[in-house]
DNA sequence: ATTTATGCCGTATATTTATGCATCATTAAA
DNA sequence: TTTAATGATGCATAAATATACGGCATAAAT
């Protein structure tokens, strides 16, 4: 069904705008959607979006979408970061020459060290021009091939 | 007492290190380590020290130390960028020139960026001077007093 | 068309976690 | 010094949450 994505959805919007604090709580807002469950199955909703409780910072707790969705979400913007700025990719053995947009090169830079790659051991940026080495023994096309695949949406 | 600063020390170090799942396997591990209370008194721990319980990617669930705690940590990461380069500031109405050591120029500027404050209205940086803008009408004087209580660690 | 696999769900229950209350120790106040 | 206030804790238990199991529907495979 996707009665659940929906579900899921209005879930993920009552938690961004209320301080929510028991499941039985969730369920009454859910209910006045109507959406009609049980806390069983809210539970697996919970864990599915991965909500974690959090202790609030006087009093009680309260749900949250958790950190790694935050992750994501940064990880997005570095993704963005780079495309935004990236022109083309050339490599010598283990460095590649990145050329972006004038103005972009340490964004782009930014971007990469952000990803916290462990194929990347540094990188320098001038204006337009990213240098980056990675790993001995790495294959660039196989490096990044990899990119790719792990960050979709990476236009590489 | 200060068994309860250690044992929270402790806590958190467990925290990062493994994936636990449960306050009793929690429990076990802090009486190896020779601190033995019971799950209420780790239970308010936890409160304390802001852990939540997240779901696991593939299967159950792990504590982890918050985002907000998180936060804090790159917070602090800007404040030390922004303290290792600084040299001094001076404003000509709603700019600010920033110097700093050579080479330090961009850190710092993006180190202010990533702050966020709502008073910058940007940032550009050269090799050892920054450029900052800050919103009309506000005081040079009175902006740099807020930062310096709203970052307590920030020397400027 | 059957069969098999997969996903979603409720019920009932086990597991896990939070908390009211009492106690003890320490510190501040009188 | 006595008294009051504060903080840490255990015990017992309430409250909250996860999950095993079985059922049902739909999709995929044969």
């Amino acid at each position: 069904m996707n009665e659940r994505k929906d579900r899921l959805k209005i879930i993920k919007k009552l938690i961004k705008e209320k301080k929510i604090n028991s499941q039985e709580k969730l369920l009454e807002l859910l209910s006045n959607k109507n959406f009609n469950v049980t806390q069983a199955t809210l539970s697996r909703d919970l864990k599915l979006l991965k909500v974690s409780k959090v202790p609030d910072t006087n009093k009680g707790y309260y749900y949250s979408l958790m950190e790694e969705e935050l992750q994501k979400v940064s990880e997005e913007r570095n993704i963005m970061d780079i495309n935004r700025g990236f022109l083309s990719i050339n490599f010598s053995v283990n460095m590649g020459v990145i050329r972006t947009f004038s103005g972009h090169a340490m964004t782009v830079a930014l971007a990469f060290d952000n990803l916290e790659l462990d194929e990347i051991i540094g990188t320098i940026a001038g204006d337009d021009t990213v240098f980056i080495v990675i790993k001995e023994g790495l294959s660039p096309d196989g490096f990044l091939q990899n990119l790719r695949t792990r960050f979709s949406g990476l236009e590489i």
